[in-house]
This record gives structure tokens, C-alpha cells and sequence, in this order.
DNA sequence: ACTTTCGTACGATAAAAATCGTTCATGTTA
DNA sequence: TAACATGAACGATTTTTATCGTACGAAAGT
């Protein structure tokens, strides 16, 4: 439906997440940095880099640094604060604010966690009892 | 990005998953019902959720029965294949392919689960070390 | 029978997302 | 210095989503 005025960082579109870990996993890039690696997966031209990051910038999606010719762009918000804006994002939409309704379906589904991944989300879960 | 061809149901957009919602909840739904419901939330007119509804149905994320002249709807699939749909969607392009990180997400965000809720995933953990 | 009401179908429109071509300026090199 | 390469800006285009208006037929009410 069409969304309510934004407020705060929008939520990256799906293009935008692509460009976004590109640039988690390699710090502040120019734009032709991104495009050679977005280019091997998507075969998409370096306009289409440039624009979606100039968009994401208007967004205040990443952070640009103009002052020389190849423009630097890095990524205005953490890996972290993203994982989270999606998580707390789909609690509300698919699973009816339920955050544990999410954790059942994630283990129950797709990829087996390896037994140290188990550990650390018993940890995480002692936590949570500990600080009741 | 331009999507691939799409194969199987396509993940629903925000409006098609208020509607799913709604299906979910009530059952077989006139169109009518339908809109009775997302017009309070939404303000949306009759003809949104008829429009809607027909698009839905061509991509196959609604059945239909339109031996009477009142349609009736109902959802293609159900809640649970929807939720885990998401999950390793979001998995995929958040997560690096990961559940076990967004279940740390999941866990560490948002509301407060319930002992019982915490039980309920322990329960799972259980199972899922006993398979190994 | 005539007029409302209810319902679908169809097309129009607007906004967002994604992609690219062209242009123009600034560097680099032969 | 003339040609070439590199880079940003801008606008055009296409597709998808979301929303609605209008038309037109079938029921129902009076």
C-alpha cells in the first residue's frame, strides 16, 4: 500500500541491500568499485551502480565523500542496525509481533545450525531467563 | 534489481500480505469482507481490494471460487509456508545464509518472550542436537 | 417494470524501483 | 596538444505496486 511519510531510514530496497553489503564487506568504495562486483552477479552497467547509489544517498542510506573526483561512498548505518530494522520489520508483518514465533521457523527451517551456532543461541537464551 | 523469471509462488508484497492476513484469520472471504476489514486499517476503496484480489489470483497466491456471483476468496497456501517463505528469503539477503544469526537477532531484539516462549525454542535446540 | 444496489471487469493513473543512454567536464597519455 | 578514458549528472524508460473511476450486468426492493 502507499507507505506513510518516512521517518528515519527507510528500509533498503533489494537492489539496495546488494549494494549496501558490498560495501559492509569492503569499507568505503567509489563507485566503480561497487560495479565491479555487483556487475559479476546482476550483469548490470555502471550507470545503474552510480544512480542507485546517488539515490541512496538522497535516501541517507550511505554517506558520501565528494571532495575528490571518484566519489567514496560507505554505508551510513551498521550491517547490525539493518539485520535488526529487518527482523524487527517482518516480527510486526509476518509473524504478528511475535519475535519466538520468527526463532521457530528460522531453526526449524533451511540450513542445519552447527552445534557451536546451537551453543551460542542456548547462551543467548540463559540470558534472557537470567535478566526476567 | 530486475527479477529472474519467477518459478513457484511469489513472495507476496505488503498490501498482498495485509490481505493474506485478513484470509488467514477469517477464512474464505468475499470480496466485500475482505474490504470491510482493510478499509478501517487502510482507508482504502472497494475497488483496491477487488483489484488487489484479482492480481492475487492470477499470481496464484489466492484460490477462488466464482460459481456465485459474490467471489469467494481464500489463500493459495497456508500461514506457516508463507512465514518460513520469509524467513529463508530474509535469511538469504540479510543474514549470509544464516538462520542462526537471525535467530540471535531475533532473540536479542524487540519484545520480551515469554518463559513459555523460551521453553518452546529450548524444546526445539533439543531436537535438533538429538538429530545430528 | 423501474430504480437502486451489489458485484466484477477493465483501464487509467501515480509512485517507486531498476536500468541505461547521453552529455559534459576533468583528467591521462601518446 | 589531440585523442582517449574516467566520472558525475540528468533524464528516459520499463516494470511493479497500489489505488481508483467508470461501465455494465445481475439482484433485489418498491
Amino acid at each position: 500500500m502507499r507507505r506513510a511519510k518516512r521517518q528515519g531510514i527507510p528500509r533498503p530496497t533489494e537492489a539496495e541491500l546488494s549494494i549496501l553489503s558490498i560495501l559492509w564487506e569492503r569499507g568505503a568504495c567509489t563507485v566503480r568499485d561497487v560495479h565491479e562486483v555487483l556487475s559479476k552477479r546482476e550483469n548490470t552497467g555502471y550507470t545503474t551502480a552510480l544512480k542507485l547509489l546517488q539515490v541512496m544517498h538522497a535516501k541517507g542510506l550511505v554517506e558520501r565523500d565528494d571532495s575528490q573526483r571518484a566519489h567514496i561512498y560507505k554505508p551510513a548505518m551498521s550491517k547490525d542496525f539493518t539485520q535488526t530494522q529487518f527482523v524487527t520489520d517482518i516480527v510486526q508483518r509476518v509473524f504478528d509481533g511475535s519475535p519466538s514465533q520468527l526463532v521457530l521457523h528460522a531453526l526449524g527451517t533451511s540450513r542445519r545450525a552447527t552445534s557451536e551456532e546451537l551453543a551460542q543461541i542456548r547462551h543467548m537464551l540463559d540470558e534472557l531467563e537470567q535478566s526476567e
